[in-house]
DNA sequence: TGTGTTATATCTTATATAAGTTATATGTTA
DNA sequence: TAACATATAACTTATATAAGATATAACACA
């Protein structure tokens, strides 16, 4: 019987990984920076090189960390250029991707309804803000989006803070609440538009949209964002691999 | 100037990588069995076990080859129990996977048209087989497949073979002819329930019905089945995960 | 049944070299 | 001298090798 037959073990990697998520957590280094070399994180920890690496490894292939040769590893952003397309699932059939032009609706302050609070693991009734925005493809609108993400993470959210910013949501989040989206899952479903949103994307009573629900995590994996896009699917599809 | 320059330069592991899937596409190992020990291919290769190691993680990262501590590494197979889920991705909405059971209901020869043709990289009216099956969950049909094949890569394929075989689809091509499917890429929309695909599914002619066309692959990225599914989403969802 | 042996992958450290990036020093030229 | 180009140094990650300890599994054998 050793240490390592106990059932909390973990290899050091492992445990190096869970330190560094504990800084991010902790806002130690922010989206976009440079965190130490791996040679100062070894010293730092106690560990060497070789297994900061493989730490470092496993976060970057989460696409948590960003490395880049020579320059050193930095805290993936959703300002950056190539994050864009990492949560839009939606593209032309054709394969060329575009971007869609997002107009904001409201911004409200609601109660938490059962299926959003528990997914995001707050009470029902809780406060969260719900954000209402229709996203266009070449001027047609494409997606309607409902957005929830609880008030006591979002504080002083409003209407113009989005309006004046210019860039993606996660982005926006991102630097005014400091809070990264690093993963999400969605489940979809076909179903047939209701009157809002077949008055907002332009189409029939009866035509069939793809409702895509999201829950979004920020370090930890911890919940911080539900969504529920009606997307239009009318020369675009929703686009995703597995392997 | 060093060799480093070259444009043509790839790492060693990369090699090794390139090596490992031109045997498995000679059929060397096949899916189920033992690779050889990190320590045999690093002495057949002449390199280091860590480069064997690297290359070896990396293609168990794309789910080409499954670790086992203790027991070697394996060519990944659909025939393993974990690999059921791997490529379906409609689950029910409280999260509970569930085994479909399938029901064939053609398998014909046909010419390839346009679309799928393209997509497999057959000329249009390449010789292909076409199955028709039905999929359901609890009794209930909920899935309607149309799946093309090249004939070539699947000569002699018919409807008796699939009906005594007992397992997923792509467990029985593995079996039968050799060909392992390791990745595929989705296309989903939306779309109203036709006459054919009303009647299998037992819903209205407007139903919205969820379409996701699949180009499936295997080792060297070389297309060999081209499938749409015609999903009734009611209580059930397609699920997807991104980071 | 249990116990040791062997073979496997896994984890950790160490070392060396290659290659990409940036800043600084050193020229060279107008 | 000032502006610009080039070389050098110092940093980074990336690649490759080696070696030893540990965890897991299978098997032989008492």
């Amino acid at each position: 019987m050793n240490i390592h037959s106990s059932p909390s073990f973990r290899p050091l990697y492992d445990q190096i990984k869970i330190l560094i998520t504990q800084s991010l957590i902790a806002g130690e280094w922010r989206p976009g920076d440079a965190i130490p070399s791996e040679i100062d994180l070894a010293s730092r920890f106690k560990v060497s090189q070789g297994t900061v690496r493989k730490a470092i490894d496993e976060l970057a292939a989460e696409n948590i960390l960003i490395r880049r040769q020579g320059k050193g590893t930095f805290v993936a952003s959703h300002s950056q250029e190539r994050a864009s397309t990492r949560f839009l699932r939606i593209a032309r059939d054709e394969g060329v991707f575009e971007y869609p032009t997002s107009q904001l609706l409201s911004v409200t302050r609601e109660r938490a309804p059962e299926g959003s609070a528990s997914l995001l693991d707050l009470r029902t009734g809780a406060s969260i803000f719900c954000i209402k925005r229709l996203l266009s493809f070449e001027g047609i609108p494409r997606i309607f989006d409902e957005i929830h993400v609880p008030a006591v993470s979002f504080k002083g959210l409003d209407d113009a803070m989005i309006r004046n910013y210019t860039g993606s949501l996660y982005s926006f989040f991102e630097s005014h609440f400091g809070i990264a989206m690093i993963r999400a899952e969605e489940h979809i479903k076909a179903v047939k538009a209701g009157p809002v949103e077949a008055e907002l994307l332009h189409v029939n009573l009866d035509q069939p949209l793809l409702r895509v629900d999201r829950v979004a995590f920020t370090y930890g994996d911890r919940p911080v964002e539900w969504r529920r896009g009606l997307c239009h699917t009318e020369r675009f599809s929703y686009v995703t691999e597995m392997s």
